[in-house]
DNA sequence: CCATAAATGGAATAAAAATTCTAAAGATAC
DNA sequence: GTATCTTTAGAATTTTTATTCCATTTATGG
């Protein structure tokens, strides 16, 4: 150990505490984030983000990905009072070893936690595994041609309009913020003061439609997306069956359906599949 | 590389075959089982009895567990069809990482249908195992008893705030939707105008505040949950790590770590958490 | 039982990684 | 505004770790 050989001060007023466990190094790092240095803070929270990448990575690799340099791994792992990076790094390891057959572990907490947490953590099951089986679902239901010919059309248009109400405003809304990060020029019809029509008005031929829509269908949704269709604008949907309204007046349409829990559908199939949409759009808009 | 350098023949009949994931290697160990030299035999038993040493060891201390010698480690790797150790060692922290024992399968199956078409979908395998990994994890960071408190504090509010801005905000916006489908009164702020400020200027003491922010922190979300928590209004965060701005201001906070694809994060776990909340809020209301 | 090839052990070497050190930048107190 | 102490970046160094090589042993076919 080394334990009296420096009375350097300062830097070593971490001696001794060094804990020796996953949780015990969280509670650590949360006690100091305020008064950590940058450097030290930013590595700390990029070690919360990506734990398995502190248990596997190298110095220099995590260094690289953190955005720091590799002797501030070095003085990260000191500043906690350990021996150096690699002990650091042990506690991350550590804590992968363990978490792998808890499967059983985590019902079993679930089950001696009591009363209404129990309800609770039901409620949330729920809808993570209705996400998940959608999530399956669409990998059968959704044809890769289809979704290459959907890619191809929104990545011609000059602006992509998008439209959403209701229950899938959200998709509609994150693909706004998707496409302006990747700098494609999008336009999201949000309706307010129910001026969508008008939001529509400047779309011409050169442009597309990514129209979203599940049962029960929002009437303005469909209505809009026929009119697009009318003044003939490219028209892609993503909706739940072929009877939808959207069908009728979409040029490519891609199927999704969402499974539900307590009423509500999840939307976790759809987001991937308009993140795929708005990636692909960009990637062959890239290319030429 | 060094494809033809060794006629050395024997050795290397396996040059080739080097299966890049877990289940292929386990075949493979399977098929040669007797037709391995002794100590490779003995190293393939050892590697499927302990895998995680194997993915977490030294060449060195392996070997010594094992009882072989280090080269015997790089031949055996190497009589695989592995570069060397290291290559081989990749497979196993591969399968520690990714929990998803068939996302590599899923894509290989992908690989084999062809044109630009496996590209476009390859992007939505990919969003789809980012998401379905989320909700693994939060099945795991998401603790009941924070979960119930929660909902607690919601379920009392007269009305709830809903704070949550740029990339999260499709999840601010589809809770407005849930609570408002609940007969739940929820205002969300939508920032239109930059109006944030005085769309929240109305909420007391007896109201709630649910505020979404991840990485990288959108200033407003922040500055406003302060701003409600100096005015002692009840703060529930949804964040994705204990080094957020929220959490200083937030009274029950809960943590959820999405995966990120191509750059871009799931949300689907915390559409999950965020829909648990609202029915968990609206059915604590229903009961007294 | 000998000849030949394969397999093994162990030391030597090469590669990679962690750690240390120093000059410079940045805070903080005066 | 200056002096002092802290923090940081980057290169140099040391340590650790993987790999190669070769002499020796063990198996295989005639």
């Amino acid at each position: 150990m080394k334990p009296e050989d420096d009375m350097s001060g300062a830097l070593d007023a971490a001696i001794g505490t060094a804990p020796d466990d996953y949780e015990g190094l969280r509670a650590l790092l949360l006690s100091r984030r305020d008064t950590m240095p940058k450097r030290l803070k930013q590595l700390a929270a990029f070690a919360m983000e990506h734990p398995e990448e502190v248990a596997f990575g190298t110095v220099a690799g995590i260094a690289e990905h953190a955005g720091v340099q590799p002797s501030t791994l070095v003085r990260f792992a000191k500043s906690l009072g350990y021996d150096g990076f690699s002990h650091l790094q042990q506690i991350f390891r550590d804590r992968l070893r363990e978490r792998f057959p808890d499967y059983r572990e985590r019902l079993r907490v679930l089950r001696e936690s009591e009363g209404h947490h129990v309800h609770a953590a039901s409620l949330l099951e729920g809808f993570a595994s209705a996400a998940a089986l959608s999530l399956d679902r669409m990998r059968d239901s959704v044809r890769p041609e289809e979704l290459s010919r959907a890619i191809e059309t929104l990545a011609k248009a000059e602006t992509i309009y998008l439209l959403g109400a209701r229950r899938v405003f959200p998709i509609s809304a994150y693909c706004a913020y998707a496409f302006g990060k990747l700098g494609v020029r999008a336009i999201l019809i949000d309706h307010v003061a129910q001026l969508g029509p008008e939001q529509l008005a400047t779309a011409t031929e050169r442009d597309a439609v990514l129209a979203i829509s599940f049962t029960p269908y929002a009437p303005v949704t469909a209505d809009l997306a026929a009119v697009a269709a009318q003044r003939n604008i490219p028209v892609v949907a993503i909706t739940d069956s072929a009877f939808s309204p959207l069908v009728t007046s979409a040029d490519v349409w891609l199927e999704v359906a969402e499974a539900d829990f307590s009423a509500f559908r999840s939307l976790s199939a759809s987001f991937a599949l308009a993140m795929a949409l708005a990636v692909g759009t960009a990637e062959k808009r890239a290319e030429g």
